[in-house]
DNA sequence: CTCTTTGCAAAAGTTTTGCACGCTC
DNA sequence: GAGCGTGCAAAACTTTTGCAAAGAG
């Protein structure tokens, strides 16, 4: 899929939903939906304000809250954090982040995990609902620079 | 290993690493090394003052961040939030966590991720360094109550 | 006795809320 | 035109820092 069509279908995503298209949504979408890396609110405010210098952080609060919302977006947790988003993949995956860069990317074919829930699940009596398998490590370009 | 033990090797791997033992220290050791439920600063907090009336919130942080540092403890990462921890577990252990009453339980075996990281090194050139795998769930006492 | 640790107060940083104006549909 | 969305200001929280006094070894 290339970024555009992300892109797009971010935005008829929150028209359907009954939420407006305004410009600061189409910034946030814009940034979100190109960024290899996870992005914080303060990162992703002062990416905005280049496009569209009025702003406000707080339009960018209240535009992730509503992605998450939408299931567009995932709040990452990373070793010094958790304040930054990426956006969802398509599908069941899992993500794995670069220390360094926090470049992000995701990777299919965890099924390994099944078993386990159902194992836990039997041996100690909880409802298993979710889970996260998330990797970390040094990207390739990290790599190549000594990080 | 019983909670009397986990206490006293804290507190001894405390003293060992050339800090001092005092009273906010214990009481925090104490509360941490037998709770079977993640705690924020603030609970914790709660918690101490019933035994040590004066103690101050900022000895909770600092308190905190040894441990962190002595790995004796970890953040926990859950769905509203990551500002609460728990013991760390002895060995390569995963978290299961209730979604309900922030229950938290450790379980091993889950050798199935060796070969995912493999994987990941080779085909996407990334330097692996660590992952996380964590459940989340209801656990069987918030089942029973209905949650 | 020395040096770490503590509690208080204040600062810094992040996220949320109230409100009048502006814009989308 | 109706009602949602925005920006500003301020509040609410969480976490960190500076400092004098207290306590551990």
């Amino acid at each position: 899929m290339t970024t555009e069509n992300q892109t797009k279908i971010w935005l008829e995503k929150i028209q359907a939903s009954g939420y407006k298209l305004t410009g600061p949504r189409r910034i946030v979408v814009e940034i979100l939906a190109n960024s290899r890396f996870t992005l914080n609110p303060s990162q992703i405010h002062a990416e905005a304000l280049r496009k569209y210098p009025n702003i406000g952080l707080v339009t960018i609060y209240r535009t992730l809250e509503k992605l998450e919302e939408l299931g567009l977006i995932w709040r990452v947790h990373e070793f010094d954090g958790c304040h930054a988003y990426v956006a969802a993949p398509t599908g069941h995956q899992h993500l794995l982040v670069c220390r360094s860069c926090s470049r992000a990317e995701y990777f299919q074919g965890a099924e390994e995990i099944e078993p386990i829930s159902g194992r836990l699940e039997a041996e100690r009596g909880y409802l298993i609902q979710d889970h996260w398998l998330q990797l970390f490590g040094i990207c390739p370009e990290c790599r190549k620079e000594g990080n």
